[in-house]
DNA sequence: TCCTGAACCTCTAGTCCTTGGAGATTTAGG
DNA sequence: CCTAAATCTCCAAGGACTAGAGGTTCAGGA
């Protein structure tokens, strides 16, 4: 029987967030002391490692939430939660590659600047038009401009 | 003169967003018709791209208001600006090197799986074991699994 | 000049995933 | 039995928007 502090240090998860788990169905609700304070046994200590691991690999509270009912019903086949992996890694894929277009302006802008005086800094010249940048990072854009005043 | 529908069309911002803008202080409060609808002129177009391609560009709201301030003073020397793009491209950078290790992880979970049984998915089995991790990507954490019952 | 429908206004609340605090109560140890 | 630590519930914030409800204003055409 654990308090729910020690879960909190044994998983390193915070205590409220996993008051906050349990309030949206991702932890079930634990019994209670006649002083209504929660006690935990192994399995929770189990499942909020499993949710907490999984967090950390960048899936989303829908993914374990899923991935969670996949794991409590073992004779099912794995198809699911393979494909859950593949999205994940192909979001974290898609994400690095807009993080290294980033990367590559901002070493351009940040190499081009000699350190002078604001008027003429290349960061910030670069900011104010991107047909100064040197690759198509994020989401771009072209107005018409036909804009008088 | 611009109405904040033309201005949103133009800078490819929504047009809530620019008013949440306004609200924070990065778009300064424009003229208003007699019926208290904003009007905008070129000036405010002008900011709202250097505020939308710095955001494109991973900066944050906060690093904008500084930059947008030392825009605003065309004498002062630049660090300034250059420390905070600086910034932003190390925390570019960090982000890479986590989702790299995301990822080489992701693709060892999903390579490792065959495909049977819910219950033998190595998917699901290293999701519950960081110990089956090759890597120690993320907040890693060791406990010292004093627990019974 | 009037009408209409699109665009605008303010205000509120929701998103996502936690995290922190206030004030009241329970627990465990001495 | 007393006290200090931990817990309880409820509410709010964070960052950066986004979406609606309900009401008003604008511009183009008949
Ligand atoms: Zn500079
Ligand atoms: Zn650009
Ligand atoms: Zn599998
Ligand atoms: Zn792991």
């Amino acid at each position: 029987m654990m308090t729910i502090g020690k879960l909190s240090d044994t998983a390193g998860v915070k205590v409220p967030t996993i008051r906050y788990y349990e309030e949206i169905g991702l932890m079930p609700e634990p019994e209670r002391t006649e002083g209504n304070q929660r006690r935990y046994v192994r399995a929770h200590l189990d499942r909020l490692n499993f949710i907490r691991h999984a967090r950390d690999l960048g899936f989303s509270v829908e993914a374990i939430r899923d991935l969670l009912s996949l794991q409590a019903t073992p004779d099912a086949p794995c198809h699911d939660a393979d494909r859950i992996a593949a999205d994940n890694l192909a979001d974290v894929r898609a994400k690095i590659a807009r993080l290294k277009k980033l990367e590559a302006e901002l070493e351009h802008i940040v190499s081009e600047c000699a350190g002078g005086r604001a008027g003429e800094c290349n960061v910030l010249a670069t900011l104010a038009d991107h047909a100064l940048c040197v690759t198509n990072h994020g989401h771009a854009h072209n107005p018409l401009d036909n804009v008088s005043n």
